[in-house]
DNA sequence: GTTATACTGAACCATGTGGTTCAGTATATA
DNA sequence: TATATACTGAACCACATGGTTCAGTATAAC
């Protein structure tokens, strides 16, 4: 049975239900960046994406090293494997369900047509 | 190019960041339900438990019809596909990502057997 | 016609979000 | 040493969220 980390799946979907965070995570499988790059790149103040990293971050899709004065962000390792799971393993439950309706739908319609059938007669 | 529905996006990953109604999805992956049924399952009054089929409703990921006095929940159609698409997507990226990183490594170590070698000389 | 059921909407509460400004600290650079 | 750069933290703002209660309306069952 597959297990999920709940609170990591709350922290992560919810950091990726917001446009920018997704553009720095696409920014960042580019290329690492400071906080100075990537306020500059989607022209916010650095406080405003110093925060958005830190959501990044406590979701663990991000990871940051200060050296000097610069911080430098880059992708987390194994991010995203959780979610893709789980949203496939969703997908999978959806076609089913669907599926199903599927053959209920071709069965009435089969009976559909007997009944025409047998009442022609 | 792959172009995404940015709005759609927020929707439904917010809507996914909530282990509640990560739960009504599944259980509607079992089978349709009322805000009863819901509520009931969840241990939430039917004022929460609307308050989450809406924010699942708006991001798309399950319709509703009210018949009489009750109002049904299904899983919507084409759910979760075009997150699904999003996710797939960023997971090359950074696996690209990781892969040249490999070979910088790969680089880095050769040469350095190089260097060992060359220093035995 | 009365009563129970199923939902709906408004209003409230505490907490979080996405952003700002302002006032710092720490580190490079000239 | 003086100055510029890069970040950090606190405080604020308007608005959303996850939940509640309370007071309704509409429909079904007796």
């Amino acid at each position: 049975m597959v297990q999920y980390n709940e609170t990591r799946l709350d922290a992560s979907f919810a950091a990726l239900s917001d446009a920018t965070r997704r553009g720095v995570l696409e920014q960042l499988s580019r290329a690492d960046a400071s906080i100075t790059d990537l306020a500059g790149k989607f022209h916010m103040t650095l406080t405003g994406m110093k925060k958005h990293v830190g959501v990044l971050e406590r979701a663990a899709l991000v990871t940051t090293e200060k050296a000097g004065r610069v911080r430098t962000c880059r992708l987390g390792m194994r991010a995203l494997e959780e979610e893709a799971a789980w949203i496939e393993r969703h997908r999978q439950l959806w076609s089913a369900r669907f599926d199903a309706l599927d053959k209920i739908v071709e069965h009435l319609k089969s009976k559909e047509k007997a009944d025409a059938r047998r009442k022609r007669r």
